[in-house]
RNA sequence: GCGAUCGUAGCUCAGUUGGUUAGAGCAUCGGUUUGUGGUACCGAGGGUCGGGGGUUCAAGUCCCCUCGAUCGCCCCA
């Protein structure tokens, strides 16, 4: 089309509506964070390479095929953050966070993954990431999890937005479950689809979640892990539970929401919408236990989640409630001094000013109409009989809101009178 | 990496079985009427029809390649 440089695939330039919608998500994040004692953090966008490729297992092809990697001036292995949770462990591990252990953590910002972009999939996209590090009490999980849900009601997403929970278990019951699965695909593997049968030697879990309906039948079939829990990982899950249904959180058990990597344990969970089509996770998180050790740090256990900012925007209404904003046109530049200390008192009093830069009065005009402003100042000459300017309201119906501005307006504006006079209705 | 659909002015789109100088609305710019409760009037600028190649007397319209978009598969830390 037009020439010039074009926005590089899978990144997005947010605008308008839409950049107030995601603003609105991270206010009430930042908000419910608060409300829960998590501390915000900022941590790099990058970091060496090494760092997600321990955490994401180097052998796993995520790690060669779908990470921003580069080398810095010094040769150094670089990559652009795929997730936060790494990036915190090593800041837990390396700026001694240990001291404030357990600590609660926060933060948001973009994170890149180098992937086809479809629908709520970009490769700079971002996230909001909640991290209980240094706890390994299954309230540290239930606290998550009331919080991640306290965060949709927030944004006003009721509806349409389940949580399924499952367990891993412990180290003892995913290595046994796991060496189960594998036993009951390799005795059905004529069965298996292509795909899962290269998940077999990769990755087993994942078949059980399989979207091809030739592996339905193995996969339905396949061992449950409730068969092999130990007391431990049993006790740990039912606290979970126990806790959200203290906290009126719904959830419902999916036995076949699992995570390939090894340092996963107990609890595993996603909030999840059919309203995204295939991208249908907006809060995904679970228990790490293994991870930090890792990554080179003492043994620690640790819990947390990640929300996916622009799928969250795509769910929530468009803003309200904004607050008010008038334009103001004056009609010769001689009043410009009068416009100012107008514009200025205006602002002063809480309410949004903008005005037009160029055009003649009736384009301003309807340019303010236009814009949905929900007024019009009119800053009329000097010595004007009716004053010194003139309010029109533009807003729809709404006998309130009428009153909300001509109230908002007069109040800060002060004493008309000294304007010169205001036009009474 | 794979598949399907799509790609015409800044934006949203029309463009008939391929046929003369490619259209509309909105936006932009200028002017008229004006002096104000979302649509007054007139006019103007703006497109090598994503890019490249091919078929044809003739291609925005057909074929191939390429780039991009959308949705899905794989993957999803």
């Amino acid at each position: 089309m037009s020439k010039g440089p074009q926005r590089v695939r899978g990144t997005q330039d947010i605008f308008g509506e839409e950049a107030d919608r995601f603003q609105r998500v991270v206010a009430a994040f930042d908000k419910v964070r608060r409300l829960y004692g998590f501390r915000r953090v900022e941590t790099p966008v990058f970091e060496a390479t090494e760092v997600f490729a321990r955490s994401i297992g180097e052998t796993s092809d995520i790690v060669s095929k779908e990470m921003y990697t580069f080398p810095d001036r010094g040769g150094d292995s670089l990559t652009l953050r795929p997730e936060f949770t790494a990036g915190l462990c090593r800041a837990y591990i390396s700026e001694g966070w240990q001291q404030h252990a357990p600590v609660k953590l926060a933060t948001h910002g973009p994170v890149f993954r180098y992937e086809r972009p479809q629908k709520g999939r970009y490769r700079q996209f971002h996230q909001l990431d909640a991290e209980i590090i240094g706890s390994g009490e299954p309230l540290a999980d239930v606290e998550l999890l009331v919080l991640a849900h306290q965060l949709l009601q927030e944004l006003g997403i009721t509806e349409g937005v389940m949580l399924q929970l499952n367990t891993l278990g412990d180290a003892a019951t995913r290595d046994a479950w796991r060496a189960a699965l594998v036993a009951h695909f390799e005795a059905h593997r004529a069965e298996l689809s292509e795909d899962s049968l290269v998940r077999l030697d990769k990755n087993p879990m994942r078949i059980l979640d399989s979207k091809d309906p030739r592996d339905r039948p193995a996969a339905d079939t396949a061992p449950a892990i409730d068969e092999f829990l130990t007391d431990e990982a049993r006790t740990f899950f039912e606290k979970v539970t126990a806790g959200l249904d203290a906290a009126g959180v719904p959830w419902t058990r999916n036995a076949r929401l699992v995570r390939g990597l090894d340092y996963y344990r107990h609890t595993a969970f996603e909030f999840v919408t059919d309203r995204l089509g295939a991208q249908g996770a907006v809060i995904a998180g679970g228990r790490y236990d293994g991870l930090i050790e890792a990554l080179g740090g003492p043994p620690t256990p640790a819990v947390g989640w990640a929300a996916g900012i622009e799928r969250l925007a795509m769910l929530i209404e468009t803003v309200k409630n904004r607050p008010l904003i008038v334009s103001i046109i004056i009609e010769d530049e001689q009043d410009r001094g009068r416009a100012e200390l107008i514009k200025a008192r205006l602002r002063a009093g809480n309410i949004a000013v903008v005005e037009a830069f160029r055009g003649n009065a009736k384009k301003r005009v309807e340019w303010a109409k236009r814009e949905k402003h929900d007024g019009i100042v009119f800053v009329r000459p000097e010595g004007h009989p009716l004053g010194a300017f003139h309010l029109q309201r533009l807003d729809e119906g709404a006998g309130e809101e009428h009153g909300r501005i001509r109230t908002a307006v007069f109040a800060a504006l002060g004493e008309p009178m000294m304007l010169s006079s205001v036009k009474s209705e």
